[in-house]
DNA sequence: GCCGTTTTCGGCCCGACTGTTTTCAGTCG
C-alpha cells in the first residue's frame, strides 16, 4: 500500500469512530497519523522495511502495529470490524456540509439513511425536519450542500484556478472605503496545491459595511451566512469564500489564525498556554484577562519567543521546533529565479515559435532559456528526430543572433525515457545538446520495480542533466507512478542530476514533501514552467510555492544561478 | 491514541455562526 492509501485508511477510521461517538482525542490521533503519513517525503513501504514507522509524526505503538498489519496482509482487522459495525456510505454523508458526526449518526439510527443519495431523497421528502433539533432551514441547507458537492466533484480545486479568483476578490476588497489591508489567507497563502475554499481577511474598523459590500459582490451567487465579523458565500465559480474583518490593531493574530494550518494553530496555542497565555484570532490574553494585541504576524510569533514563520511552512511539519532552534531555512523567492530550463515550441506541441518563446522569456525577466522540445518517441506531438533537432539548432542560433545579449538561449531536449529505461536519442545526438532533460510520458503504470529501474537507468545515463516531472502525477487527476522514491533521490544526488519541480499547477511534480526530501538527500532542484506558450512563464510562482513548501533555500534551486554558473555546471557534467 | 526542558499518566486550542432554541448543540475553520 502507498502513502496515500494508508493515510486514507486512518482518515476513514477517524470518520467511522466519530460517527460511533468515540472519544475525540482518539479520533484526532488517527487524523494526525494520517497527516503524518501524507507529509512523509518517503515511501511508507521503505520506512516499514527499515522498522522506522515510529519516527513518523503521530505514529505510536498502536498505529505502528496497524500499519504493519496493513503492509503484511493488505488488510486491517480493526478497520474491517468498524466497517461491519457502521455502514461505509456514512463516511460520504459525513462529508456533506452542515452534517457532522452527530447528525450522520442520527440519520442512520433514526431514519436508516446510510448514503448521500438516500440523504438527498429524505431531505427532498421533508423527512429530516422530523428529527428533534432539525427544522426546514437545516434541511434546505443540507440539500444545497449536496448540490454544491455534486458541482465541485472532489471538493478541492487546483491552486491555479483558485488563486486568480482570489486575487480578483482581494483587489475588489482593497477598493472599499475604510479597508486598510486585505490578504488571501488559508491554504492559498500557504501555497497548497489544492484549495477547498477561499479564506479572505480584511483590516477595517467598520466590519459591518465591509461585510455588506462583500456579500453584494457580482461574483457572489448566494450568501451562506453573515455575522458581525465574518461572512461566507458561494461564488458563481463554484468556490466557497469567506471573509473575516478585524480591526487593524488585531490584524496580526487574525491573519495568523486565518492562514492556518489548523494543526499549526493548535500547536501555537499550546505554546501560548505554556506561557500562561491564551491565543485566539483576536489576540493574546493573560491569566487575568489582560490583552496583548498584535497588528502584524511578527509580533504574534515574537510573543511566543519565535521568529516569524513563512506561511508555506505552517503545516506542523517541524517548523515550530525549527523556528525555536533558529533552524528555519531562508526560503527561495520568485525574484531570485534567473532562468528557465523547460520550454516547448511549435517544433513539437508548443503553441508559439521559438522566437516568440524567447521574446516572452526575455520580457519575463529571465537571463536564459533552454528550449526542450519533445523527442521522436512521443509521436503524437511530432517529437523531434535527430535531423529535425539539428534544424532546430540552426533556427535557435539565428534567434540568438537577433537577441544579442538580452537573453541566452540554450539547446536542450525533453528526451523520452523509453519503456525499457533507454533514451530516445543515440549518444552522439545527446552529446550535441547543451542540456538533456529526461522524462517519462508513457507506460506510467509499470510495476514498481520496473519503473523504478527505468528512472534509475535514466539518472545513471551520463548524458542526462535533469529529470522532468519525475513522478508523472497530475494534481487532481493521475496518481504518481509507483516509484521507490528513496533510491531515486539517492541516485540523483550521486550523479548530480537535477530534479524538476514542474510549476504547472496541474502537475506540481515533484511535490512539496518530495522536494524537501530531495534537498535533504543532496539533490539539486529546478523550478520549471514547462512553458508551451508565452503566458506560461507566469506559472513560475506556483513552482516557487512548492519549493518554499519544501523548505528549499535559493542554493537548492538551480535556476537561481546566473547563466555563467549554469554553463559551468553543465560543463562540469561533461 | 499520542506524548513528555513542568508530565510515563493526565492532559490534549479557541471562537463565530446558525438554527431551533428559552440556554445550547452542532458544525466549521
Amino acid at each position: 500500500m502507498r502513502n496515500r492509501e494508508v493515510a486514507q485508511v486512518f482518515d476513514d477510521i477517524a470518520d467511522l469512530l466519530e460517527i460511533k461517538g468515540e472519544m475525540i482525542y482518539r479520533i484526532l490521533s488517527y487524523r494526525r497519523a494520517a497527516e503524518g503519513i501524507r507529509s512523509l517525503g518517503r515511501d511508507i513501504r521503505e520506512v516499514w522495511k527499515e522498522h522506522a514507522l515510529r519516527e513518523i509524526s503521530g505514529v505510536g505503538e498502536a498505529i505502528e502495529a496497524k500499519i504493519d498489519e496493513l503492509m503484511r496482509t493488505k488488510k486491517l482487522e480493526f478497520f474491517e470490524g468498524l466497517r461491519k459495525e457502521i455502514p461505509a456510505g456514512l463516511i460520504d454523508v459525513l462529508h456533506v456540509g452542515d452534517v457532522g458526526p452527530k447528525r450522520a449518526a442520527r440519520f442512520w439510527r433514526e431514519l436508516d439513511i446510510t448514503t448521500v443519495p438516500a440523504l438527498e431523497k429524505a431531505a427532498r421528502g421533508g423527512r429530516l425536519r422530523e428529527l428533534s433539533g432539525m427544522g426546514a432551514k437545516s434541511e434546505a441547507r443540507i440539500l444545497q450542500n449536496i448540490e454544491a458537492m455534486k458541482r465541485r466533484e472532489r471538493g478541492r480545486i487546483s491552486i491555479g484556478v483558485a488563486l486568480p479568483i482570489a486575487e480578483q476578490l482581494v483587489a475588489r476588497l482593497k477598493q472599499l472605503p475604510g479597508v486598510e489591508a486585505v490578504e488571501a489567507a488559508g491554504s492559498l497563502r500557504r501555497w497548497r496545491e489544492t484549495v477547498g475554499d477561499l479564506d479572505l481577511l480584511a483590516a477595517s474598523d467598520a466590519p459591518g459595511e465591509v461585510l455588506q459590500a462583500f456579500t453584494s459582490f457580482p461574483e457572489v451567487e448566494r450568501v451562506l451566512g453573515r455575522g458581525e465579523t465574518k461572512a461566507s458565500v458561494d461564488l458563481h465559480s463554484g468556490l466557497k469564500a469567506q471573509l473575516w474583518v478585524h480591526p487593524p490593531a488585531r490584524f496580526g493574530t487574525a491573519l495568523q489564525y486565518a492562514t492556518g494550518s489548523q494543526a499549526h494553530n493548535v500547536h501555537l496555542r499550546e505554546l501560548a498556554q505554556n506561557r500562561g497565555l491564551s491565543l485566539s484570532e483576536h489576540g493574546f490574553k493573560d491569566s487575568v484577562g489582560r490583552e496583548i494585541l498584535c497588528p502584524d504576524e511578527v509580533k504574534v510569533y515574537a510573543t511566543l519567543g519565535l521568529p516569524w514563520i513563512p506561511p508555506e511552512l505552517r503545516e506542523d511539519r517541524d517548523e515550530i521546533a525549527a523556528a525555536a532552534a533558529g533552524r528555519l531555512p531562508r526560503l527561495v523567492e520568485e525574484s531570485q529565479i534567473r532562468g528557465e530550463f523547460h520550454a516547448h515550441t511549435q517544433w513539437t506541441d508548443g503553441a508559439s515559435t521559438l522566437q516568440e518563446m524567447a521574446e516572452a522569456a526575455r520580457q519575463a525577466g529571465l537571463e536564459y532559456l533552454v528550449i526542450t522540445d519533445h523527442t521522436q518517441g512521443l509521436g503524437m506531438v511530432n517529437g523531434l528526430t535527430p535531423e529535425r533537432l539539428r534544424e532546430q539548432r540552426r533556427e535557435l542560433d539565428q534567434v540568438q543572433a537577433r537577441l544579442g545579449d538580452s537573453l541566452r538561449l540554450l539547446h536542450g531536449a525533453e528526451v523520452e525515457i523509453l519503456a525499457d529505461g533507454s533514451l530516445d536519442f543515440d549518444d552522439r545526438t545527446l552529446a550535441s545538446l547543451d542540456l538533456v532533460a529526461a522524462s517519462i510520458h508513457t507506460s506510467l503504470r509499470q510495476p514498481r520495480e520496473k519503473i523504478t529501474a527505468r528512472l534509475l537507468a535514466a539518472i545513471r545515463n551520463p548524458h542526462v542533466d535533469m529529470i522532468g516531472h519525475p513522478t508523472g502525477r497530475l494534481v487532481l487527476g493521475r496518481e504518481a507512478a509507483d516509484l521507490e522514491v528513496g533510491p531515486i533521490l539517492e541516485a540523483a544526488a550521486d550523479h548530480g542530476v537535477a530534479l524538476e519541480i514542474n510549476a504547472h499547477p496541474e502537475r506540481l511534480d515533484l511535490k512539496d514533501v518530495h522536494a524537501r526530501q530531495a534537498w535533504a538527500t543532496g539533490c539539486l532542484l529546478a523550478i520549471n514552467c514547462d512553458a508551451h506558450k508565452p503566458e506560461d512563464f507566469a506559472l513560475r510562482r506556483y513552482g516557487v510555492g512548492v519549493a518554499r513548501r519544501g523548505w528549499l533555500p535559493a542554493e537548492a534551486v538551480l535556476n537561481t544561478r546566473g547563466v555563467d554558473q549554469i554553463l559551468t555546471w553543465l560543463h562540469g557534467r561533461g
